[in-house]
This record gives structure tokens, C-alpha cells and sequence, in this order.
DNA sequence: ACCTTAACATAACAGTTGTTATGCTCAACA
DNA sequence: TGTTGAGCATAACAACTGTTATGTTAAGGT
């Protein structure tokens, strides 16, 4: 994961936004780079590991911010900013949210595609199953919930509100994001 | 809106979910259909037609059953039914919600393709929407809550687990998609 | 019998795609 | 000083893209 690479697979990233994903060619990446197609060649095996670089950028950018999570935040609300996370708030999450949205549709009749999708869903997943069921432990949530199944409850939600900024003519306040984030959360504990 | 059309974009559907939507090419729906693209050059303007077309159908099959609903039904359960025709439990659901997803993640860069996503969602949206008003004025659901608001928060609920079904690894079973829903509607109501 | 038109098939078009091979340049090192 | 390799540019490749023009065929109407 070379310095380069990375530059490489943010010109990529911009492509993907301003163009799509499917008109993301190695020339128009290199051409948003400012160089040929030889730089991408270089440092890529081929076209779909450049991608495949990509989607990594995109699931690094949402578990980063999860697992730096100061280890004050305790309780519900620890559980409720890690979701929070994935809410379209701002500019940088609306922007990752389109490229993994972008790169999830194009996984569609794309077997092997949509099974890096899965792997990634299920390392979110059981980083909140991880949490709850810690919550669990400590008597905060009830015992009688399964944290897998909530932590697939929350996502789906979260996962959705994604979609609503992005097809709704105008997306919510960021407040009335995390409101209904908060309204799911009071539901559980 | 002729048969030949209807044929060709459902040739086309096929080729969506089996290939993805960005290689969708004409020559491969005409091979689906088991002709030339000379059948679709003569129905379609162009491939954008075509396209939309197939589109159209997404939306209709969504919206098709949550209209034809028996007046018989009434009350919570009633915005339930309209809901759950959103929800991937069964195969020709799930179908409808992978063509969906296509599309949504194509239009990701492609601004007036998401405008029309933008405007069917906002027809779903008003549906959902003048449906808990009615709920409203018959004081089953409380006056208190915004019901724009509350569509774009069931909305997103269901897309999410549409997203769910697909990026988990196994989908979980109907009768638990619809409990999930119940829950959202018992929050309400 | 003649004409028209719908419904295709076929072919050619210029443009774009990812991949591969080859060549260049310059810094590091022996 | 000579050699090696990284980093990149350039060019050529066959395969594929949507669009358009031009056939062909058969049915319907007059």
C-alpha cells in the first residue's frame, strides 16, 4: 500500500463520484491524476485490484472512525456514535457513502463483487453485535435481544437513512439524522 | 408502452441481474432475447430509452401492489402492507430490489439519472406519507408526529433491509423482516 | 395488383475499453 | 563509471460499445 497507490485510488475515488463508477476508465483516472495510464498500470495488476483497492478505501474510511472511538464514550451513546458514523452528516460521509453505494449497485450480477461486500457488511456487523452484546454484559441492554440480529437491525437503518439522503430531493438536518439514529437506540436499551 | 417493448426490457432486466447493469449492452439483451438489436433499435430511440424503460418497471412492480391493496384492509396494518411489499421475502421481491439497486448505484456520478430515482422516491415517499395522514385523522397514530418525516424514516427502513438481504450473508427469514417492520410500526402507532 | 408500413436483420462507423510490450529517464549503488 | 531497477510514457492490440444506414420480408389496405 504504497503512497502512490493511494494517490492513484483518490483520483480513482473522484471518477467514481463525478462520473460513475462503470465510466471510471484507467484514462480518465490517469487523466484526473494529471499523468497516462502507465502510473496506474505500474503500481495495479490490473483494473479490477485497483478497484478492489478502492472499495478497501471506502470500508477503511467507515471502520476507522469507529474503532477510534475514545474509550470515555461508554454505554448507549458509544454504540450510537459508532452508528453515527455511517450518517450522512457531512460532506466527507455523503461522499463515501455514494462510492460504496456506487460500487454495492455495481456488484449486482457481480458474484464475486458482492462477496467482498458481504465480508466487509459482516465486519461492520459484528463490530456492533461486539458492542451490544458488551452492553449486554453491563446490564444496560436487556439480555433477551440478539445482538446479531440487532446489529442488523441498526445497520439495515443507518444503511438506509444513506440511501434517503441520496434519493430524496433533499436530504434531513444532520440533527434529525442522528434524532431517528437516537429513536432506534431508545427502542433497544 | 407495447408488448415487443415490454419483452425487450424484460430481456434486458434479465441481463441487469446476471451481468450488472453497466454491461447490459444491447448486443447481450438481443442475445437474451434470442434476436438482433435490430428489435431494439426499432423500439427504443436509444439505449438511455431503453433503460429508463426498465427502470419504469422497477417502480411499477413496486408500486403496483401497494395500490392494488384491498380497501378491506385498514389501519397500522394497512401502511404495514405497504411496506412489506418493499421487503426482500420473496423471490420476485428480492429480484425487483437487485434491479433497483443497479440502478441506484449506476446513477451514482450521473446526475440526471438520479433526478429520476429522486422523483420516484418522492412519489413512495407522498404514498407512505398521505397514508399515516389518513391515520392521523382517524387518531390512530398520534397528531404529534410529522408524517414526511416519519415516511422517509419507515422508508428507510425497509430499504435498508433490502440492502441487508443482499450484503449479508444469508438473508434472514420473512417472517423475521416483518417482525423488524412491526416493531417500526408499533413505535409509531 | 400495387403501395405502404411495421418489424426486423445486417453491416459498417468511429470511439472507447483493458491489457501488454517496449522505450525512456534518472537516481542509487557497486 | 557502469549497472540496475523503479517509475513512468507511449503505442499498438483486439474486443467491444451505441448509433446509423440500408436491406429484406411479409402483412394490410386500396
Amino acid at each position: 500500500m504504497s503512497d502512490r497507490q493511494i494517490e492513484v485510488s483518490e483520483a480513482a475515488w473522484r471518477v467514481i463520484l463525478q462520473e460513475g463508477v462503470d465510466r471510471a476508465s484507467l484514462r480518465a483516472i490517469a487523466q484526473e491524476l494529471g499523468t497516462t495510464i502507465g502510473v496506474i498500470t505500474h503500481h495495479f495488476r490490473n483494473k479490477d485490484e485497483l478497484m478492489l483497492f478502492v472499495l478497501d478505501r471506502v470500508t477503511e474510511k467507515l471502520l476507522e472512525p469507529m474503532q477510534a472511538l475514545s474509550p470515555e464514550v461508554e454505554g448507549i451513546e458509544r454504540l450510537g456514535r459508532m452508528l453515527a458514523v455511517m450518517l450522512p452528516i457531512n460532506p466527507d460521509l455523503t461522499e463515501i457513502l455514494q462510492v460504496w453505494l456506487a460500487f454495492l449497485g455495481y456488484a449486482v450480477g457481480r458474484d464475486e463483487l458482492m462477496q467482498e461486500h458481504q465480508k466487509r457488511a459482516a465486519q461492520l456487523k459484528d463490530a456492533i453485535a461486539q458492542e451490544i452484546q458488551a452492553l449486554q454484559a453491563e446490564d444496560i441492554i436487556s439480555p433477551r435481544i440478539n445482538p446479531d440480529l440487532e446489529a442488523r437491525n441498526l445497520l439495515a437503518f443507518v444503511n438506509g437513512l444513506a440511501i434517503d439522503s441520496m434519493v430524496q430531493d433533499r436530504p434531513l438536518e444532520p440533527e434529525i439524522y442522528l434524532e431517528l439514529l437516537n429513536r432506534q437506540l431508545h427502542a433497544i436499551g
